[in-house]
DNA sequence: TATCAGGGCCTAG
DNA sequence: CTAGGCCCTGAT
């Protein structure tokens, strides 16, 4: 099938953007993305267009939300100040990231395991725990596992988490597991909180800091003006913006404005160190 | 082969 | 509030 993409969208940028790891390239341009039970493969075509391996109805359904298609990227990139200039260079250069919807479980496991590892770690781990524990899927002639639910991690112990090379985070992913089975974090009904105290109640996990919340709340929850501050980041606002954090004035799109300068960072690594 | 930092967080002082 | 320590990987 086909779907028309009229908004700034960018496969190869949002595979790399780090919000997810499990998204791979091919090299005819097929890129594949994996959600919940979802698979979608999706490859560029002409005008806009995409050529999708799914049906209409799940595109809609699924699709559409983690791709954030329903928010208009160029008229927020096109409200950034002039006077912003480094900003604006660095959503030049993004343009075409989406902020990704993903599942909420998913993400806390991953920001949890990303903590001091660089992507490649990141992915491997992330791989490795769908392997062992989530649902063989095939498609498209390859099985796939899904990422394993809470469920599905149940009896998993802290060795089993640190040969998948977890490291130090394994008692964490224990104690994440712990508090989803037993209701004490109900990912689903803290979705109706407010910013702060959704990132509150994500904090309530072993292992999870303010950064790692952030991302939780703005990668699975849709939450725009949350901005995460890593590393990355804090190098640009010193380099950049004499130390002064810039995001509370990029308000409800504090976290797009984040993802533009991270993309920026990262593909300018060797001028940045 | 050795070294270093990597999308931080916890604990102690 | 600030400093170490942490478990392991990928990059040089």
């Amino acid at each position: 099938m086909e779907v028309h993409i009229p908004d700034l969208f960018d496969l190869k940028k949002i595979a790399d953007s780090g919000q997810c790891f499990r998204a791979v390239s091919r090299p005819d341009g097929t890129y594949r993305f994996i959600t919940g039970d979802q698979v979608l493969y999706i490859q560029k075509a002409p005008d806009g267009c995409y050529r999708v391996s799914c049906s209409q109805e799940v595109w809609d359904r699924v699709w559409r939300p983690y791709f954030d298609l329903e928010r208009n990227y160029r008229e927020i990139s096109a409200a950034i100040p002039e006077k912003d200039a480094f900003l604006r260079r660095a959503a030049q250069a993004g343009a075409g990231i989406r902020i990704l919807r993903q599942d909420p479980w998913e993400t806390l496991v991953t920001f949890i395991i990303s903590q001091r590892k660089s992507i490649p770690a990141i992915r491997s781990v992330v791989e490795m725990l769908s392997e062992r524990y989530g649902t063989a899927v095939h498609v498209s002639g390859e099985t796939l596992h899904t990422f394993p639910t809470a469920a599905q991690m149940r009896d998993v112990g802290e060795e089993d988490y640190i040969a998948c090379k977890a490291g130090y985070r394994a008692p964490y992913l224990c104690d994440a597991v712990e508090q989803v089975l037993s209701g004490r974090l109900d990912l689903e009904k803290i979705s109706a909180l407010p910013d702060d105290q959704l990132i509150a109640a994500l904090e309530g996990v072993r292992g999870v800091g303010v950064k790692v919340a952030n991302c939780v709340a703005l990668f699975a929850y849709g939450r725009a003006a949350c901005a995460p501050v890593d590393t990355w980041i804090r190098k640009i606002i010193q380099q950049e913006y004499r130390g002064r954090n810039p995001f509370d004035r990029y308000g409800a799109a504090a976290g797009i404005m984040q993802q533009y300068f991270f993309y920026y960072a990262q593909s300018h690594k060797a001028e940045t160190a």
